[in-house]
DNA sequence: CTGTTTACCTGGGGGC
DNA sequence: TGCCCCCAGGTAAACA
């Protein structure tokens, strides 16, 4: 799953801990986590210190010495957590970076094998990221940005919050959430918005992600915090996952259809999928 | 160029 | 218990 909130969860945990330590020794277990070969990834990384951990929108920045920084995306199901010498790996258990504090050593975990790292060399996260045309951060986006981005298509208003173009760190959980939180139906036609609807959308993203980042992330089943921890967002969701219950809000039947291709959860009642009237 | 579908990979759950 | 099918939080390549 990992979104905006339980990426930003994760590198709070790492800039906790992760700076100033140094990498002993790496392990690979998975060729198709790494954008470079493992050997390369062996040479340029050992002996390397951890320096910074930054995020924008779903990646995650891990800045080392010597002009290095890796950029990593968990995609569906990676993890990326700190593990005690102790505790042993499955066959899930992609790379290891062992750290010389030598009590724990930082390890990437990926069940579908989607999500991985890219090793940059003199290109700064910036511009990665611009490379990649990413937009701002889900929670620095600008309503005027939201505004113009839905006016300028003719796509439903959900597949214009997934696009990580228009703005980056938003999923599919937090899209429903958000859509329901401000009343707007996943269908609507993007380019009906209203300057006030963007402006109280923005708001909404903003709130919903600080509020699931204030409940360290939304656990449905794998994703784990940097300290292996599950996230508490879950029991706050109002649509996501609750075909057939009744909408919190108007006591209206939630449904759920197939949007931009993906699995969506909203309450045809109360978000407005037409124009006003 | 825009917008939609498919592929990537593994596991879990439901139906039989 | 087992087999088959469908579904899953993300992205980008392929396609129309």
């Amino acid at each position: 799953m990992p979104e905006l909130p339980e990426v930003e969860t994760i590198a709070r945990g790492l800039k906790s801990s992760l700076p100033g330590i140094r990498i002993i020794d790496l392990t690979c277990h998975c060729g198709s986590a790494l954008a470079q070969d493992a050997e390369t990834f062996r040479s340029r990384l050992t002996g390397r210190r951890f320096t910074e951990v930054r995020r924008h929108g779903k990646y995650l920045f891990l800045m080392l010495d010597g002009g290095l920084a890796l950029a990593v995306h968990l995609r569906m199901t990676g993890q990326l957590y700190l593990a005690s010498s102790k505790q042993g790996r499955d066959k899930h258990v992609h790379l290891e970076f062992f750290l010389d504090n030598n009590a724990r050593r930082l390890v990437y975990r990926d069940v579908r094998k989607f999500g991985g790292f890219l090793l940059l060399n003199g290109t700064t996260p910036r511009e990665f990221l611009a490379a990649k045309d990413l937009g701002p951060d889900a929670l620095q986006v600008r309503p005027e940005e939201l505004l113009h981005a839905c006016r300028r298509t003719r796509r439903q208003l959900k597949a214009v919050l997934l696009d990580q173009r228009v703005l980056a760190g938003l999923g599919n959980i937090y899209t429903d959430e958000v859509l329901h939180r401000a009343g707007l139906s996943p269908l609507l036609p993007a380019g009906e918005l209203t300057a006030e609807e963007a402006g109280e959308l923005a708001k909404t993203i903003r709130r919903v992600l600080l509020e699931a980042i204030r409940r360290k992330g939304t656990t449905l089943s794998d994703y784990r915090d940097a300290e292996q921890n599950r996230g508490g967002f879950q029991s706050f969701l109002l649509v996501y996952g609750r075909r057939g219950e009744a909408c919190l809000r108007c006591g209206g039947s939630i449904h759920k259809i197939r949007v931009a291709g993906r699995g969506t959860y909203f309450c045809p009642h109360c978000q407005r999928a037409a124009s006003m009237p």
